[in-house]
DNA sequence: GTCAGGTATAGATTATAATCTATGAGTTAT
DNA sequence: ATAACTCATAGATTATAATCTATACCTGAC
């Protein structure tokens, strides 16, 4: 039997005119003449080498070969109802993979996100990656991801990037550092105490670093640290003060104290970032309207810089 | 998606790409050239409404949609050959179906075929038919049979016969029957006594009545009955004599005795009977060439008479 | 015997599937 | 930078699938 020569049509064609056991009948069902489905049921019974149905007397019967066959079609055509099910669950966000790659900042406030994301979408997989700004950017580069999550948004080609959060940068210092006793502080007088930094790069550091250069200012002594846990742990143990993303801080008060600097507002936003060149993925987008519809929900409406709609309307 | 317009060629491509990784390696495998391949996704893409795999930097990826195509394809290509093994089967005569109708009188000796040919080939379906002469006849006229047992064969168009058995006609008389002390019996002796006999139109009596009138004799008194067992039977109790097939006589005597008549030797053939016109199916075929090997170690060398070979040689 | 209903066959047409060559454009490695 | 390889696209050809009309052939019913 030469599958190539076998088409759904002539399948679908048999199948009615066993079910219907009449070649007239099933030309009437199919909007077809009779001789075009008698002449379908002779390709097929070539294509197949073996009769598949009997005339005698007026009267069709079913070979042993066309019975099998009927049942096999039958498993066949559920088959491809499977995947038309599967199709329709992809198309509609229910079901897919959406992967995203974020800078390690962003762990603190995207899982608040994605936790009821999972829920209501359970058969949707939600890979993360998580990097450090450089791995993202590079991530993004080669598009191994379907969506991107930056404070300051690379500007490169193909790359639509819609701001979702404020992120407001805070002083931390230990408990009993001298300037907790001080009031109207100053980022001047901020500069002689050993700062505990991220790795250059960080969209925190730049900013801070950025505002220090423009306002003339330099830090007397710097330590790099690789993760802001550490910094937290290390600022409280009095190594240090440093600068953090508020998101990244127990809302708790904890080891260490939060300094209001009157003349400083350092602050950035969270960005979702996609690739213009590349096929959204329906998961994706349907996470990307959760995200629009409900960031204020799980995120606390004083933060969030609701600007999604820009990546919505993009049709890839 | 649309399955009209997807072929199982198209599936076949898809699949290779999927396992090659390369649309490249896929033509040179299949004798393709690269564009056909490209090609030949790209509308497979279409048929199905999503895509299937992507491209991006010379590397290609296969799309959730595309894996579980993959899946489907597999699992529809394993049907298929499912039912390609059962074709084998089926064209083997190793399943199937082989529907035999046979007179009454066979199915004392046709069961010694069937049961040796049904353990070499458990697979096969072996509906019988029993019937009167005339109900055989009439199965045969609607086809509604493989393969027909008659003694005396029907000279019908379309009726190919072929003898395989010997069937000698005895007389049967009570054991204490008055002619069971004569010798050199001759037939008209017997036409006083009351004959058993089977319905008109049944084989045995066919032949009897025919010797009788070609002879000039006619029997005083006789007694219709149904069934072969019932004669035996009948005869055993006394009612009366009777021609019965040796094949039927159990071997060893019983409550009657078998006479010995001179000038008088009755007897006809078995013969197997398919029609011309009809595909004889793959099990019939077997279950003769079974047949034509096997006759004489199943039903005893002296009664063979093995003419199979003309059944063989008919090709529909 | 004729008619109606079912099927088969022949011949023709149309749509489209399957394939090619030629070419352009991006990527990787030397 | 260039060669070698990847894939995509355009344009053209060929094969064949899908379909029709017209017609002939059965069989069963009236």
């Amino acid at each position: 039997m030469d599958l190539r020569h076998i088409s759904f049509r002539l399948l679908e064609v048999f199948m009615s005119v066993v079910k219907t056991g009449s070649i007239s009948e099933t030309a009437r069902n199919l909007h077809l003449t009779q001789p075009t489905v008698s002449l379908q049921i002779k390709r097929l019974q070539e294509a197949v080498g073996e009769p598949l149905v009997l005339m005698h007397q007026q009267k069709l019967t079913v070979t042993e070969a066309g019975v099998e066959l009927f049942k096999t079609c039958q498993q066949v055509f559920g088959k491809f109802d499977d995947y038309k099910d599967f199709l329709a669950e992809l198309k509609g966000g229910e079901r897919g993979r959406c992967k995203i790659a974020m800078v390690n900042t962003a762990q603190y406030i995207l899982p608040k996100l994605l936790g009821p994301y999972s829920n209501r979408h359970p058969h949707v997989e939600l890979p993360l990656e998580i990097g450090n700004r450089a791995e993202v950017l590079a991530r993004f580069e080669r598009g191994e991801d379907d969506i991107y999550v930056f404070s300051h948004p690379p500007s490169l080609e193909h790359a639509k990037a819609a701001r979702f959060l404020h992120n407001p940068l805070e002083f931390i210092v230990p408990r009993d550092h001298p300037l907790t006793k001080e009031q109207n502080i100053k980022l001047e007088q901020l500069t002689p105490y050993r700062f505990l930094l991220r790795e250059p790069g960080s969209a925190t550091r730049m900013l801070f670093e950025s505002e220090l250069q423009s306002r003339g200012l330099v830090l007397s002594d710097s330590v790099q640290m690789r993760s802001n846990e550490a910094i937290r742990v290390a600022v409280s143990s009095g190594m240090g003060i440093a600068v953090l993303s508020r998101h990244v801080l127990p809302n708790e008060g904890g080891e260490f104290k939060v300094l209001s600097v009157v003349d400083t507002n350092l602050a950035s936003h969270w960005y979702f970032v996609i690739r213009t060149d590349r096929h959204l993925s329906h998961a994706a987008r349907s996470f990307l309207q959760f995200a629009e519809k409900h960031l204020e929900l799980y995120l606390g409406a004083q933060w969030v810089r609701n600007e999604l709609s820009q990546l919505s309307s993009i049709e890839i």
